[in-house]
DNA sequence: GCCAACGTTGGC
DNA sequence: GCCAACGTTGGC
């Protein structure tokens, strides 16, 4: 029994919201077309079932973390790099040696207050969160401490 | 829309 | 293996 880890998952709403995944079907949907690597490592060999996500806008005027989803499938391969069609296909990656990984994500809630980016920035107890120094990274460990946090900022009951 | 930061590519 | 060129990200 592992104990369940923190993250942050950025997306720009424009491509997929919040609000995107509160109306998939079941509140669930693939974490597709990462291609990072440092990302792709924490896809595939850390995030587990069961771990909680902050679900950050990015690439926004008001770049805010807007609530909190749950991890409900493993890393298995990104199969939209192996479609031709897709925006993020990538021939190099194949069935035998899939390069890309994906996780499946579920909504749990939205954030009664979204926390800014500038929000984060002001409070010196957040100084090592990894969006502040590595902002471009796509998924990103959070630490229990700013987890607790950060649901404080976002006004969500303890 | 600008541009700094950063990741990737490819020639050597 | 170095590093310049290039593409992308994302805050502002």
């Amino acid at each position: 029994m592992s104990q369940r880890s923190y993250w942050l998952f950025k997306s720009e709403p424009t491509n997929f919201s919040f609000d995107d995944l509160r109306t998939c079907p079941n509140s669930t949907e693939h974490w597709d077309g990462v291609r990072n690597y440092q990302a792709r490592n924490y896809l595939r060999d850390e995030v587990q079932v069961g771990d909680q996500v902050l679900f950050y806008h990015s690439n926004i005027a008001v770049p805010a973390i807007v609530g909190i989803a749950e991890v409900v499938r493993a890393g298995y391969p990104d199969w939209t790099a192996r479609d031709p069609e897709n925006k993020h296909f990538d021939p190099a990656s194949t069935a035998e040696k899939p390069i890309w990984y994906m996780v499946d994500v579920r909504f749990v809630n939205p954030f009664p207050r979204p926390v800014k980016l500038a929000e984060l920035k002001n409070n010196p107890a957040l100084s090592g969160m990894v969006l502040l120094s590595r902002s471009r990274l796509s998924i990103q460990p959070v630490r229990e401490e700013e987890w607790r946090q950060i649901l404080r900022m976002g006004g969500v009951e303890e």
